[in-house]
DNA sequence: CGTGTTTGACCCGCGC
DNA sequence: GCGCGGGTCAAACACG
């Protein structure tokens, strides 16, 4: 609701230890509640929120240019579980999440938001019976990713629909609301560019995804993934992003490490990455049996010494 | 024709 | 109670 961004930026700033304003300003914070104590909390990863439940491989993949993933060390995270992480350098791009109300509503991860939906239906008809009295309504949690990309929208393998578009007070740009296309899918997103920074877009991601990725293009297949032992493609001259989500480990991804089962005892705490990968890649695996293979994927993609370039 | 976008209206929660 | 602003709906429209 209204405030709800500042209270994002609050709970985020209180996680960072800094104040919401000076918090958006510091280049490279990035916040834990990727720590394992906030996996612990919520019992449930970062990646299980976002609907990979059933896929820790890919992530993210940003099919434009511009895109790098930069994650900064992070201070331990008080109760809050959400989190953001900010821009380091202009020609990075930094993702973070947040997830309000995350510690109280994650107790059925596979929930999707019927409940949100009927509520909102409800609402539409003027009914009360879509909200309970005296309570509050509940909100799905939600990780908010600060990534500087070109363009708002940000190719994450699911199918979303557009279905709205706001005006938001203290930004020139405006907000757009997207839903998961799936049917039994109420997944949200929001997507809106900072007003600190033009380049940064903020994408907050609201439910899980209760259904495999698509990762079909319009139209078309779903795409293959690359041979285990294919040689990855080099990056194409924009470079995309691509959330690691296994192997992380090695590519000192802590805050999304941390909310990955075990055994992917993440125990290193990176100082910085950046992330990149060819344009077909997608955010998550359609073929959830698909065992874990893509060994080297962001080795490849991710310049050795990227992680400790940030400092 | 199916799918996605645009856009104005509507509703709700919150602060005052 | 009122106004503001966020969030959502749904008709109209665009596009392949």
């Amino acid at each position: 609701m209204m405030m709800e961004k500042r209270e994002e930026e609050m709970d985020v700033a209180a996680a960072a230890g800094v104040s919401p304003f000076a918090a958006d300003q510091i280049g490279g914070i990035f916040d834990t509640a990727f720590d394992v104590r906030g996996a612990d909390k919520s019992s449930q990863g970062f990646l299980e929120l976002l609907g990979f439940q059933d896929l820790h491989r890919s992530f993210f993949d940003i099919p434009l240019p511009a895109p790098t993933v930069e994650v900064a060390p992070s201070v331990p995270p008080p109760e809050s579980s959400e989190v953001l992480n900010f821009p380091a350098t202009p020609n990075s791009s930094s993702i973070s999440s947040s997830s309000t109300e995350a510690a109280t509503d994650t107790a059925d991860p596979a929930k999707p938001h019927r409940e949100e939906e009927e509520q909102g239906k409800a609402k539409k008809t003027g009914s009360k019976e879509g909200k309970k009295k005296g309570q509050k309504r509940q909100r799905e949690p939600r990780f908010a990713f600060k990534t500087k990309s070109e363009v708002d929208h940000l190719e994450d393998g699911y199918r979303w629909r557009k279905y709205g578009q706001k005006a938001v007070k203290n930004s020139p740009f405006p907000r757009s609301y997207y839903r998961c296309t799936h049917a039994t899918c109420g997944v949200k997103k929001r997507v809106e560019r900072s007003s600190e920074d033009r380049t940064v877009v903020v994408t907050t991601y609201e439910g899980q995804h209760n259904h495999p990725c698509p990762i079909v293009p319009r139209g078309g297949h779903p795409a293959p993934l690359p041979p285990l032992a294919a040689e990855p493609p080099p990056p194409p001259p924009g470079l995309g992003f691509v959330f690691p989500s296994f192997q992380v480990k090695d590519l000192h991804f802590p805050y999304l490490t941390s909310y990955l089962p075990p055994p992917l005892d993440f125990q290193h705490v990176s100082t910085g990455i950046v992330a990149s990968a060819p344009g077909d890649r997608r955010l998550c695996n359609p073929t959830a049996d698909v065992p874990i293979r893509d060994h080297g994927l962001l080795q490849d993609l991710i310049p050795s010494d990227i992680g400790k370039k940030e400092e």
